[in-house]
RNA sequence: GGCGGUGUAGCUCAGCCGGUCAGAGCAUACGGCUCAUAUCCGUAGAGUCGCUGGUUCGAGUCCAGCCACCGCCA
């Protein structure tokens, strides 16, 4: 019954910043590995970091340490973003540890053996000004792409792995396991890479030092891919006969970037071919990440940092706006207004409020406990529909596809408490019975909705788990299914889940100012307000006013239609939502501060140009006035 | 240059083997409710389904050509 399960992320250089992309592939696999262990799967959740090469080896001279100390340094970063975003990694394995080291040289042994590594020469370019290795494609007229200058040809002995024995068996393997590649179009690119046929890699070098070394000739280290790839059987123990090497190997899924689709698609079947190893089960390459539309580098200073986003908005947020925006395997783009967007409609509206208000009606009509179980009803079987279409999409991890699920029957409760309306019943003693089917169907959809939405988001899922007064163990499959609330368990009232978040972020601003300022680009804030220069306060035209006519808006119980003196010829028509605090008539003659140049709207019809400030009191709404006689019409300042 | 993909409502996209497929979500407008985080529920929009031909009784849905964009390879 309980399966084992390998999922994997790449590991990741440690030369790099951790980006958005970084977060992605990690909680993608997260998610995979929570929602697996609550399916009863042992699981084994594995990430790292690459920090042998050239780079490093750089960095770390130019720094004054070594190479291990910077790794060490920056490793860091990595480790404490997974930390911030919840990860629930079992183990996390860094290249430079003497378990992995015995790995990759065990492997290269075996693969030798076979005779699948030969000594040769490794040919290219090499622009000695930059200090770089170019290959035939990056020259731009025979001369370096960066400084235009002649490079020179470089020799470099090195050792070759015989790629080109296994591209039959690779396009073999990969026609008879259709899966092995997702999504399918990064498959048929990479039949049609190894129909093309596979050339013998350089997997070695000599031109630095900070790497494994080749076994019998320490002049040599061994290349990237084939030091990075190994770190999938290092950390279950490779070589040797461990038990957990035994039980997760095939990986049953490593979850990977398209950048580095083909070193796993192609590179890492044709190693573990050669040494006679099961190959994976599947490779998923999922999507990037643009900004408007263009591809996030360093370069153009355009990335976004998971860390800001995860302290701006929370991690369980963030995890589902991932997950949620674009299919797992396209390309999306990024914009914080999108992911307000996500926050409020879906996870403060939909979500949040079916909580607070499913929650505060039990207590108010069943007295905060739940009523004897129900066995049929439509949220019943919407429930049962949803658990198997949630498990069907999580097995593709088509997450949006399953998130979709969920919130189908969020919205299916939202529905069924307007139909049924508690309210009304509750005012009808013969409806009693009724009352308490409908409110144990509510609260048992609650407690489905908070075990599927877990995976994704698994500090709300104990927050929402602690409302429903869930005991312990509460997250597991036998679980997953309608009935299992017991009578009279008891249910607090629960506070908001998701607090609105304003969104402030003006669209259209935004892009004019580009992204030459990255550090003022106007943020959404929810509470404590972001630093602001005194030309952004200008850009606010606020002007000190005179209410000459208010009169309430038809229909509205809370807008008033007021014609504001600004100084101008004509008086300037303004909409406030006032009403439930002035009444019109104690409007005329009152000085007030009207922000002047917001973009005109219509509020029930009636244009509004401008706004009126006010500050919430502790009866209502309270307008800013002047505290002595001013002329209308003059700057705020 | 070769191979593959995409082009459907303001935005993001579903539409498998051709005939209730002209749709969903967001946004917008209007209406309803009051349990709830100014939340929820309902209704509405009309878009030449990239362009041009063709096959067919009938084509976003198949074929050909063209245009635009994207990916992989060279």
């Amino acid at each position: 019954m309980s399966k084992n399960f390998y999922i994997t992320t790449p590991i990741y250089y440690v030369n790099d910043v951790p980006h958005i992309g970084h977060a992605y592939t990690t909680v993608a696999a997260d998610v995979t590995s929570r929602y697996r262990r609550m399916m009863g799967d042992r699981v084994f959740f594995l990430t790292g970091t690459d920090e042998h090469g050239q780079k490093v080896e750089k960095t770390a001279a130019a720094q004054g340490i070594t190479p291990s100390e910077l790794a060490d340094r920056v490793v860091v970063r990595f480790r404490d973003l997974w930390k911030k975003l919840n990860i629930s990694n079992q183990d996390f394995i860094r290249t430079t540890e003497p378990r992995h080291h015995n790995a990759v040289q065990a492997l290269w042994k075996t693969v030798a053996e076979k005779g699948d590594i030969y000594q040769g020469e490794y040919e290219d370019w090499y622009c000695t000004p930059c200090e770089t290795f170019l290959t035939e494609l990056q020259l731009t007229g025979g001369k370096c792409p960066d400084c235009g200058r002649q490079p020179e040809r470089l020799k470099e002995e090195s050792y070759f792995f015989r790629m080109s024995r296994y591209g039959e068996k690779l396009l073999k393997h990969i026609e008879e396991h259709p899966d092995f590649i997702q999504p399918t179009s990064r498959r048929n690119e990479i039949v049609q890479f190894v129909r093309g046929g596979l050339k013998d890699l350089s997997i070695s070098r000599t031109t630095f030092s900070w790497g494994i070394p080749v076994p019998g000739n320490s002049r040599h280290v061994v290349y990237v891919w084939f030091d990075a790839l190994v770190n999938y059987l290092s950390a279950l123990g490779y070589p040797g006969d461990q038990e957990s090497f035994r039980a997760f190997w095939p990986a049953d899924i490593h979850v990977i970037g398209k950048d580095i689709l083909r070193f796993h698609a192609v590179y890492w079947p044709a190693f573990l071919m050669a040494a006679d190893l099961p190959l994976p089960k599947q490779i998923f390459s999922h999507g990037w990440w643009t900004l408007k539309g263009e591809k996030m580098s360093k370069s153009k200073g355009n990335v976004v940092d998971p860390s800001a986003m995860v302290e701006r908005y929370g991690a369980d947020p963030f995890r589902y706006f991932l997950l949620r925006e674009v299919p797992f395997g396209q390309d999306g783009d990024f914009s914080e207004s999108a992911l307000v967007g996500r926050f409020n409609s879906d996870l403060a509206n939909d979500l949040g409020n079916l909580f607070s208000r499913v929650t505060a009606m039990l207590a108010k009509y069943c007295g905060g406990k739940t009523p004897a179980p129900s066995h049929e009803g439509k949220l019943k079987e919407k429930a049962e529909a949803v658990i198997r279409d949630v498990d069907r999409y999580m097995a593709d991890l088509a997450f949006s596809r399953a998130l979709q699920e969920i919130w189908g029957l969020i919205n299916a409760a939202n529905r069924f408490v307007d139909q049924q309306a508690p309210w009304a019943l509750a005012k009808d003693p013969a409806q009693a019975g009724t009352l308490e089917h409908v409110m144990y169907d509510l609260v048992e959809t609650l407690r489905i909705v908070t075990l599927l939405i877990t995976p994704f988001m698994p500090d709300t899922g104990e927050k929402a788990a602690s409302i429903l007064g869930l005991a312990q163990g509460w997250c597991q499959r036998d679980l997953l299914s309608w009935g299992k609330t017991p009578e009279g368990r008891r249910i607090s009232v629960a506070e908001p889940l998701f607090p609105r978040v304003e969104q402030t972020v003006p669209a259209e601003k935004t892009e004019s100012q580009g992204r030459k300022k990255k550090t003022e680009r106007p943020e959404s804030e929810h509470n404590a307000a972001e630093e602001i220069t005194i030309q952004d306060f200008a850009r606010m035209d606020l002007r000190a006013g005179v209410i000459r006519e208010a009169e309430a808006v038809p229909k509205s119980d809370r807008l008033i239609r007021l014609q504001v003196d600004i100084g101008g010829a004509e008086p300037r028509q303004v909409v406030a939502g006032i009403a439930q605090s002035y009444a019109p008539s104690d409007l005329v003659g009152k000085g007030v501060v009207v922000l002047a140049n917001l973009k005109p709207t219509r509020l029930m019809g009636v244009e509004s140009c401008g706004m009126v400030l006010a500050v919430e009191g502790e009866k209502g709404l309270v307008l800013l006035n002047m505290d002595g006689p001013v002329v209308p019409g003059k700057r705020v300042r």
